[in-house]
DNA sequence: CCGTCACATTGATCTGCATCAAAGCCCGAA
DNA sequence: TTCGGGCTTTGATGCAGATCAATGTGACGG
């Protein structure tokens, strides 16, 4: 369980950085300022919070490893945490989870063994709550029941989502899409920056650095241009014609409140 | 919409044969002989029912659409459903689905556009309840909607050992496995049947049907010999030792019951 | 100021798997 | 029986992306 306790590298990029001073110190603060818990009673909340505990992990640090059974239902509060595959020595990426979210709730829910290790990649806040009484909770009342239904749903539609980004397109495409997807998100015209280091892009795309950076490149010649760690789209039509986003891939999943009547 | 109405080619192979005769003929019945559901009450399952109608398709057909909004959520009652990402004219195989379980339900939970196409294998038998009545049950019943989330859960977890099978073994190595899993799930020593055509093997496995056929070839000289549809382990030893199982990828999902107390 | 360290870039090479092409095989229909 | 169509096998070739290796760069600590 000892941790590569490597700190966050150039101090820029830390998305945690911006709400640092803001965050909730106590349990159920942190439950009370998740979103998808919103229509959970203040009861149940309580009930949780009772059984947990916050807990900051800096990064390169493990959360828990793969085939542990859980003991805590963890919720990422702050930070980052990616999710890796691992066969002997080697890793593969798989997923990068972002607060406020569910680490693999399956496993919990199950009282399965985690198929993936969990690493803090920017340093993590995470609310652990006792598995079994977050399983209690899940099964004793509905409206909670229904949230973690929801996270659980976003997340496998996130993850098809990614298999479908890597299946079906180029490694330059990928770069491509997600830079001007990046770019448009923001007001047109103004250059952007990179919200983290590109070997952690790289890894998000399925690929190496290696051809992470050839793929900036590759990708100059159909007007996006990248310098160091700012993008600029200076050929919108080109990059556009070339690089077809795609809202069933490259569309954020928003954990929706679940089950919310149409507008 | 038109389907490519081919039917299940060599007669042999038909999972669904082996129970066509006694399956349930209306929407009440399926639903009563759904394992995952019998937590749930009468009531809920009469409600469900009232909003639902028995489909079959013969294999080829499109269940739905990439992209489409979901109208029902579909149990799949008997055959099978392939589930493909598509753009433009290419198709990447992305999940298999057996029977009994519900073709993502994610999207109809979410009320969201379908990430996949789900054309139909061998013939299938839906039952098709509709969306918004579907929705309500879950909302209104919890004993539902626990069911729901181990359903949810469970796919979660077959997506997450898809997708490390794949980034963590090579071609040769997956059918290996497979193999082995197949053999040694029997009585071990008997020479055991291919559960299907190898062109679906091969999607299944994520590979084409020839990078397939040549890895039969490979994995015979480590004591697994394979001719037409029928697997002999000649050398368990071998075997084993070249092709190490590993319950993290290769054990089957299993529908618990959710939340069920530890053994 | 320089040395270190991690990240980034660039080039050379390798390789697993896909693709393309051509038979062979099996089974049902004529 | 022969024919045709789908599946399978085998071979030849191509390519995207990984790997290996060398160098460049910027930040930090001495």
């Amino acid at each position: 369980m000892e941790a590569d306790v490597r700190f966050a590298p150039a101090g820029l990029h830390d998305a945690a950085a911006q709400v640092e001073g803001s965050q909730p110190p106590t349990p159920r603060a942190a439950l009370a300022a998740t979103p998808w818990l919103n229509a959970v009673s203040r009861e149940v909340l309580d009930r949780l919070a009772g059984a947990a505990v916050m807990h900051r992990l800096p990064a390169g640090s493990i959360v828990f490893e793969q085939a542990e059974t859980p003991t805590f239902a963890q919720f990422l509060i702050g930070g980052s945490v990616e999710l890796l595959g691992v066969r002997r020595r080697e890793e593969a990426f798989v997923e990068l989870v972002r607060p406020v979210d569910l680490l693999l709730p399956a496993a919990v829910l199950n009282r399965q063994p985690y198929l993936l290790r969990a690493r803090v990649l920017s340093e993590a806040r995470l609310l652990m709550v006792q598995a079994e009484a977050f399983r209690d909770a899940v099964a004793a009342d509905h409206a909670l029941c229904l949230a973690v239904l929801a996270c659980q749903a976003t997340q496998f539609r996130r993850q098809i989502k990614l298999a479908k980004n890597v299946r079906l397109r180029s490694a330059e495409e990928r770069v491509g899409c997600y830079l001007l997807q990046l770019a448009e998100s923001c007001q047109p015209g103004a250059p952007v920056r990179l919200p983290m280091e590109k070997r952690l892009i790289a890894s998000e795309l399925g690929m190496t650095r290696e051809t992470f950076s050839r793929s900036l490149a590759a990708v100059a010649r159909h007007g996006i241009r990248v310098e160091a760690d700012l993008v600029t789209v200076e050929n919108p039509d080109a990059a556009r014609a070339r690089f077809v986003l795609d809202p069933l891939i490259d569309g954020i999943e928003t954990l929706n409140p679940l089950l919310a009547k149409e507008v």
